[in-house]
DNA sequence: CCCCCGTGCTAAATGGGTTCAGCAGGGCAT
DNA sequence: ATGCCCTGCTGAACCCATTTAGCACGGGGG
């Protein structure tokens, strides 16, 4: 294939000088070119296939149309990947393309990431994190624009963040409207046995959404499991002791699916049904809710949306503030009245 | 924060020329500066933290550090974000960066992320689809390389595929290393329903694989039942009628693990345990295979190694031929010798 | 007739680096 | 003394675009 179409062989061919031709290609007003330059210039880059050098021309402006993504472990996880989807897609619609770098939160892979990004004169970054942390970021120039996605930062403090107070409240709404008043339990977090501990921004907000939600109706968990490793493993073996010690569970508030997932495996060991004898409502809306049988009602994290938030505020002047996305509930077939006893 | 540090702030603080500057740093072998000359460059680079501009450096050298990864829904798809990963890390290695895009398989889209991708000057491409396939790719400079991953294309012959005929292999080895030889059913594929229809490359290779174990044993499936989605439910649904309609199955051979989470709830509904009653071999290796109680053995799609894979072809001179990436076989607990009864 | 102004365009500087041709100056052979 | 080579370095072109200052020309006013 031929080398290249650069904008000297468009001015050459329009009979044009450069400046003309990237004058016009660039939509400048107030130039006055002739009606006949625009068209003869026009018609040479149609003609040629002419294509911007982007390296070239941002040497020049400082704009690249590019922008970096920093993660710890968000776009090649499962977990998050819809974070780097709703970013991907609201970069495509802006005309701006994605760089991006793990760091597996090591710090000083974070600096080389940043440094080589800078490098390559990205116009910002943002910088995700899988669990909502606080997350240490290096100094950048000025002139380099910085979101936080899924993460806080006290330089950088523009942030997106799933609004997690208003969907801890929606979970415990979703019980609540079926009927259910006692014999509820929380699997996944005690407030009294994590009082000294601390997993991250969003999940405190989650947990004071559910209890806010909670206290105005007039009604208290009739337990609480505290479990570190949310994965299903733990669910179980919680959800079995609770389900075991205490007959009068109806229902449960369960921190994620992974949990959900374990206690459906608990019940069905027990020979309990859901939603029959037992209602289940979670958060994350991960894969495995919709494949469970029935069908898991979840509070979904809006990682799309929330990737998509983050590259429109970069694009823009970023406001300094927090961004907060609605957290969708997904309604499926986990919730039920409470069987009368 | 001060003004990026060009090379010119080098050359001057070593009281030297911005040639003998870029010569020394880039270790450029033959030049004939005095060693002195190049400690007084390296202790000013060092001193003040120079970074070469890659754009302005790709500008004259047509290497940029760069590497495009189109895909149709590689990257966020939890299905598959193990190739980003894998290619990510390799590209970090190599001290790379990646460029990430996804078309959706739209080839209107896929055109516009090669031609952005050139623009931007990458040194090559790295085409991805999550079901391997013959994938288009429009004309390419002759300068830009590209490799295929997980698909294969007419004029790009470097592929990277997983190695499905002997994975094929390993998971009928794995039923009857178990002492199984009768009552296997294999479920999502059958020759005779699909003789007209074509999933992919690799399917077809994993299937043959298959077969062909089975042959050199001497033996062959009691039941072949065709799935064309390969989804919970519809697994679910497909084990239900194979197992009630011929109670002698005692394994089964799964196309990939969401049919096996399947199969695992229709086992369960009828009371048969896993492995004790049916013994359950699948592939691919998803997240769910780990949660399944008991844990699903699964011959694995060695994603992460494909990716780093495809950069490494990619950054060195590729070769023009297909590279197979082993299976590795995970084996956990759906396994176990067949009741005699 | 001269000056001024508006119109339509171009030359040249710029961004940050790489690379090639070649310039000074010292040492050596003739 | 002349010519030549070697050493150690620099000037300038080049990559591809953007941007600013200003040139040439024609017309109108004084």
């Amino acid at each position: 294939m031929a080398k290249r179409v650069t904008l000297a062989d468009v001015a050459r061919k329009a009979g044009l000088s450069m400046s003309a031709a990237s004058m016009i290609l660039n939509g400048r007003p107030d130039t006055r070119l002739s009606q006949e330059a625009h068209e003869r210039v026009n018609a040479a880059a149609a003609e040629l296939g002419y294509r911007p050098n982007v390296a070239a021309r941002g040497l020049r402006t400082d704009k690249t149309l590019t922008i970096g993504f920093v993660s710890d472990l968000v776009a090649t996880t499962r977990f998050a990947s819809g974070l780097i989807k709703g970013a991907l897609e609201a970069a495509e619609d802006a005309r701006h393309f994605v760089l991006v770098a793990e760091t597996e939160g090591d710090p000083r892979r974070e600096e080389e990431a940043i440094a080589a990004l800078l490098d390559r004169q990205v116009d910002g970054i943002i910088f995700a994190t899988m669990r909502a942390r606080e997350l240490f970021v290096p100094d950048l120039p000025d002139s380099t624009r910085a979101v936080m996605l899924n993460a806080i930062n006290a330089r950088h403090r523009t942030s997106v963040l799933p609004d997690e107070y208003t969907g801890g409240r929606a979970a415990v709404e979703l019980l609540v409207d079926a009927g259910h008043r006692d014999g509820i339990a929380l699997l996944g977090q005690s407030d009294e046995a994590e009082r000294e501990l601390f997993r991250s921004e969003t999940v405190a907000r989650r947990v004071a959404g559910i209890r806010s939600a909670l206290d105005e109706h007039g009604l208290s968990f009739a337990r609480e499991e505290s479990i570190w490793l949310w994965e299903p493993q733990e669910g179980y073996e919680a959800a079995l002791r609770i389900l075991r010690e205490d007959p009068g569970i109806r229902a449960m508030v369960c921190m994620n699916d992974r949990l959900a997932f374990g206690a459906y495996q608990a019940a069905a060991e027990l020979g309990m049904s859901v939603p029959g004898d037992l209602s289940i409502v979670s958060f994350d809306n991960d894969e495995i809710a919709a494949y469970l049988r029935p069908g898991l009602t979840t509070v979904a994290l809006p990682h799309e949306a929330m990737g998509r938030r983050a590259v429109e505020l970069l694009l823009r002047e970023p406001d300094h503030g927090q961004s907060l996305v609605a957290m969708p509930v997904v309604e499926r077939e986990s919730i039920a009245p409470p069987a009368h006893s």
